[in-house]
Parts: C-alpha cells; structure tokens; sequence
DNA sequence: CCACAACGAGAGCAGTGCTCTTGCAATCTT
DNA sequence: AAGATTGCAAGAGCACTGCTCTCGTTGTGG
C-alpha cells in the first residue's frame, strides 16, 4: 500500500515546505506576505500553492494555528518543569517571551493587530487559548494549595460575565482570581508585544528579562500568588 | 498677498483631505492601505498624491504622528480634569480606551504590530512618547505628595538602565516607581489591545468599561498608588 | 486496463506602489 | 507687464500582487 500513500506523503511534506517558507517570507513581509514569492522560492507555479492552500488567508490560518501551538507548547513544557506555582508561572511567562523574541513575526501575527480582512476562522480559537488556560491552571493549582492571597472583591458586571465562563474550566477558583488571570495574561501580552514592536525602544537595552520578570511577578503578585 | 497664499491653503488643506480620506480607509484595509483607492475617492490621479507624500509610507507617518497626538491630546485632557492623581491616572486610562474604540485602526497603526517594511522615523518618537509621560507625570505629582506607598526595592541591572533615561522627566522618582509606571503602561497597551483586537472575544460582553478599570486600577496600586 | 481525481504550469484579469513624461496654472523675477 | 520658474494634475507604463481558468500529465482505485 505504499504506492497509496505516495501522494498523501508528498501532499503532506509539500504542505508543510510551502508553511516552512511561508514562515520565512513572514519575517521580511510581516502579514501581507507574497504567495507568488513563496511559491516562486519552491520552484513552482504561484497556482500550484492554491492546490494546498485555497488562498493566502488560509495559508495564515495555518501559520497562526502552528503559532499557538508553539507558544502553547513552550509555556506548558516550562511550566512542567518548574517546581511550585510561582515558578510555574514565571517559567511559563519567561518561555512564551523567549518564543516571541525567537520568532517575533509569528507572534505579531497572534498578538498583534489582526490582518485587514482577515477573519479569524474558528479553527484558531482552541490553540489561542492555550497560555490563558496554562495561567489559569497555575494559579487554580496554588489555590488549591492555599498559596493565593485573599484580597478584596472585585465589583462590577464583568465578573458576573466572567464566572460562568471560566466555570467550565476552574469550577471552585473565585472570581477575582479569574479576573486576575485574564488581566494577567493581557499584561504578558503587552509586555511582550511592547518589548517586541519597539515600545521600550532605547530605555532599556540590556536587562529586558529583568524587566519582563519584574512585570510578571507584579502580574503574580496582584493576582495573589506570591 | 491673498495670491501668494492661495498655493500653500489649497496644499494644506488637500493634504488633509487626503489624510481624512485614509483615515477612512484605514478602517477597512488597515495598514496596507491603497493609496490609489485614496486617489480614486479624491476624485484624482494616483499620481497626484505622490506631490503630497512621497509615499505610502510618509502617509503613514503622518497618520501615525496624528494618532499619538490625538490619543495623547485625550488623555491629557481627561487628566487635567481630575482632582486626585488616582483620579488623573484612571481618567487618563479611561480616555486612552476611548479613543481606541473610537478610532480602532489608528490605534493598531501606533500601538499594534509594525507595519512590514515601515521604518518609523525620528519625528514620531517625541508624540510617541506622550501617554507615558502622563502617566509618570501622575505618578511624580502623587509621590511629591506623599501617595505613593513604599515597596520592595526592585533588583537588577534594568533599574540602573532605567534611571538615567527617567532623571530628565522625573530627577525626585525612585527608581522602583519609574519601572512601575513603564510597567502600567505598557499593561494600558496590553489590556486595550487585547480587547480591541479580540483576544476577551466571548469572555466579556457587556461591561468591558468595568474590567478594564479594574486591570487599571491594579497597575495603580501595584504601582504603590492608591 | 481504464476512468478519474489530483496535480503542475501557464495565461490572464484586476488591482497595487511608484516613476516618468507631458501640459497647464500659479508664482516669482526683472 | 512679460517672461522664467516652479508646483501641480493627469496619463501611460513597469513590475508586482491574489486569484481563476484551462490544459496537459501523472498517480490511484475499481
């Protein structure tokens, strides 16, 4: 049966050279990048790559889907291997930075502005939340164990909102720690889209990881994890 | 001399009809804007356009400088109004995140990722850098008057980096607040991002304001700020 | 063995940023 | 006031883009 598989396998070596070098082109042409340049780098007709991908936005899907879950593997591989809470938490921050620094155009592309007229299928969803959920773990985790500091109740709808929400997912955790995790993880994201689109340009060229540490230890510490 | 005016008010206020007519634009087509769609609203050759701007992306620099001023111009604004620096600090917030839902594609032009082969130019840093300097403004003023709580020292080589860069805004600021308040910032940027390019997609619908606040007025007291 | 589906290549369409040339109107100089 | 100069708008054109269609070819399942 291997000749039944010949074409599967090749379908699929050629899917993923043509995202290989899709993922090159990204770092030079960000989100508009050429499929006709790609395709011209493979040594194929540009309506060839339309056998794989049914159009540019689709061959973005596939990059973004392949973006989460790189990030989302970095953070949770980190974060197992950290001992307590807070180091799970740290380790996960310091490893979904050390991607985006490794590989800023896929970050940009995930968390960055979305691309015009691009919708985001929702194939996407599941991957983007990966980290979100890992924090949220982390500190569901720690209060468990009581290592989350009470502190005062939050007020306003959006906790009502939020709740029922995160209830699938951390069914005992309080609604002030899900509201916690959600800014938390916004706060990892601006930290670090700021330091990748040039934000903190010239204050700080050295210790960037010091900062960024410093933030997510702010972030823990409002979040009650200490 | 009416004559002698009549060039430069006619170039002057075509240059802002272009300007107008991309903003439009921009809402739709982001950040790769079609200056020849510009031109065909205008009623004008493409060509012509290249008399106002020298290309596309100096129409995007001038778009950008409008935006950090714009955005700046609000917050300040709201900022002057308030009595107390917690006030001034989330009355700041607040119009930052106005503006945003009111003009969500400048916002991803300045604070979103980079535009692919655009180059920022000097002239956008000083506008750039507005936001922030309110914000380590409030924070002098509170400090001044004894609002600030004292915290932990902070540790590491980003401290030292940070001081000298911060002596000529703020000389009296410790060192601990000014990474305090580049921090906030940048968790102002993150937290309207995220809601702005879709990351609360489901998560929260209605009071979005409530959260929002609720993030901020965690930067603030992270920032000892009460 | 053969029908069929998958595939690659090429031409073609409408659109893009940008340049160059051409003609015209406004301004400055004498 | 006449002439020189400069600013401006328009059009053609180049190289590029995403995408569609058609046409041979080649691997695959019945």
């Amino acid at each position: 049966m291997s000749a039944a598989n010949l074409r599967a396998r090749v379908r699929a070596e050629m899917t993923e050279e043509i995202k290989r070098v899709a993922r090159r082109h990204l770092a030079t042409d960000g989100a508009n990048l050429s499929l006709r340049a790609v395709a011209r780098d493979l040594g194929m007709a540009s309506s060839a790559v339309y056998r794989y991908f049914a159009s540019r936005d689709e061959l973005l899907t596939a990059l973004i889907i392949d973006a989460y879950d790189a990030v989302g593997d970095a953070a949770e591989q980190a974060a197992a291997a950290a001992p307590t809470p807070l180091d799970k938490w740290l380790a996960a921050c310091h490893a979904a930075r050390d991607w985006a620094l490794a590989n800023p155009p896929e970050w940009a592309l995930i968390y960055g502005s979305p691309v015009p007229g691009y919708q985001a299928p929702q194939d996407t969803v599941v991957p983007a939340t990966r980290v979100l959920l890992l924090l949220g773990a982390t500190l569901a985790e720690a209060h468990r164990g009581g290592l989350v500091a009470e502190r005062s109740l939050i007020t306003g709808g959006f906790a009502d909102e939020l709740v029922p929400v995160a209830a699938s997912f951390y069914p005992d955790l309080p609604a002030r720690v899900v509201a916690d995790t959600l800014a938390a993880f916004f706060q990892l994201c601006g930290a670090i889209s700021a330091e990748l689109f040039g934000q903190l340009n010239k204050s700080i060229e050295q210790d960037r990881r010091g900062f960024f540490e410093f933030q997510m230890r702010g972030a823990a510490n409002q979040a009650g994890l200490t």
